[in-house]
DNA sequence: ACAAAAGTGTTCCAGCTACACCCATGT
DNA sequence: ACATGGGTGTAGCTGGAACACTTTTGT
């Protein structure tokens, strides 16, 4: 446990993404101390007075993931002044994108259960916690058509129908296949890796991988991928 | 003044942008006490316990440009713990577009001076305002593609080659006047007013509305923006 | 008459949509 | 053999880019 104080008026809430089984999920906790003891909530937490925020951010994410190095952005701050009970509680709210599979759920300090749910299986959550995240919700369907960044909820190598099944979830919309297929490809920044997919009951596809500095690239010039 | 306390660790920023001469415009403070004395600065100020975030924003707004009911939109919190000097101030930056004729500068309490100033004018700024400010600026770039935000800056009507310059010196680029017409108008949430300009050395142009209404009808029928 | 901006018409072409079709692999 | 998804080809249409052209107003 570090020895610094935590501001009393700022915390932390992350919303957290994965795909799995043709779904969007995300992780919410149940706090085991506190004011909302059972209730469900994004996880969350203080800022320390000697961190930063985004340090903050990450912090929480690692404690209830166990993962680093991850897609991680500031969404918005959520200050209404009742949204928390008794206290002036401002939060800061983040979302990530995470891999379902890396993630091995180990429920932190003040939480005793960690778990994923689907978009229409969401509980009751405390607090203003459903407004905000309706509102990343929202922020990852735009962002999700305007960068590149479906891939950070897809294994480094995936086939790609699963990309495309990837954004007909998130956006519930249909893709023609063949056309989905070449729109993605002319843009250059998805690496074919020639392996295929093993033991499948059709023909194998080929695996590919984002390539973020190709992106990164194509940035530069000018290009902006849009869907 | 308001007998309420403030929230020691968090501030509120403002981003003013407007439009005037053919160039986007933003609005700095000289601040008059205070550690900062006679360094430029973001309008800012703190929240106070009893008030919103988006309150205090509102009202840090209009005690600098005396308006109300203007696009006013959060933009960031900004939370190094050594962006303040001394003490932990986590900041929350919102940005808003106004019309340039409507602003009647007055420095507030704690300013002594509000002035305009172009992009490639900017003097140094307090603390981490200039990082602020170019975000505020990279996001406006953005927006300003994907929603009809532009007309913000503009006075209520306008001709349509006005709102193109507008666009033209926020994306710095140029366009073809006749397409450039020809797809904002089949957008259809220009109303044209009809009536023509005054006093000009040249055939008068139309001046167009932007009908909000129209607009937001579109949007739930699934069109989007996109410049 | 001329300058300057408003506004219209039209050609050409890239890129997207829609859909038909063939390929590979496990049961 | 057939079901399932992988992957290619292509005809036709749409919308945007480029640019020529006409119109209106003030000096």
């Amino acid at each position: 446990m570090s020895n610094s104080e935590i501001i009393k008026n700022v915390s932390i809430d992350c919303i957290i993404y994965s795909f799995n089984d043709s779904k969007l999920q995300v992780l919410l906790v149940r706090h085991a101390i506190g004011k909302s003891v059972g209730k469900w909530a994004l996880p969350g937490g203080y800022v320390k007075s000697d961190e930063d925020i985004d340090t903050a951010a990450v912090r929480t994410l690692k404690l209830h993931t166990g993962l680093e190095d991850i897609y991680l952005e500031q969404l918005k701050a959520f200050g209404a002044v009742d949204r928390f009970p008794n206290e002036r509680v401002i939060t800061i709210s983040y979302f990530s994108l995470v891999r379902y599979k890396y993630v091995v759920l180990k429920p932190g300090e003040s939480v005793y259960e960690a778990k994923w749910f689907t978009m229409d299986e969401i509980p009751p959550l405390i607090f203003d916690h459903k407004k905000i995240l309706e509102f990343g919700n929202s922020r990852l369907r735009h962002i999700v058509r305007h960068e590149p960044i479906g891939f950070r909820l897809l294994p480094e190598v995936f086939p790609l129908l699963q990309l495309q099944s990837l954004y007909e979830a998130i956006l519930n919309t249909k893709f023609d296949k063949p056309n989905f297929r070449r729109k993605l490809l002319k843009m250059n920044f998805l690496y074919d890796t020639k392996v295929k997919q093993k033991n499948v009951s059709h023909r194998a596809a080929n695996l590919f991988r984002f390539d973020l500095e190709a992106y990164e690239k194509l940035k530069e010039k000018g290009f902006t991928f849009d869907l």
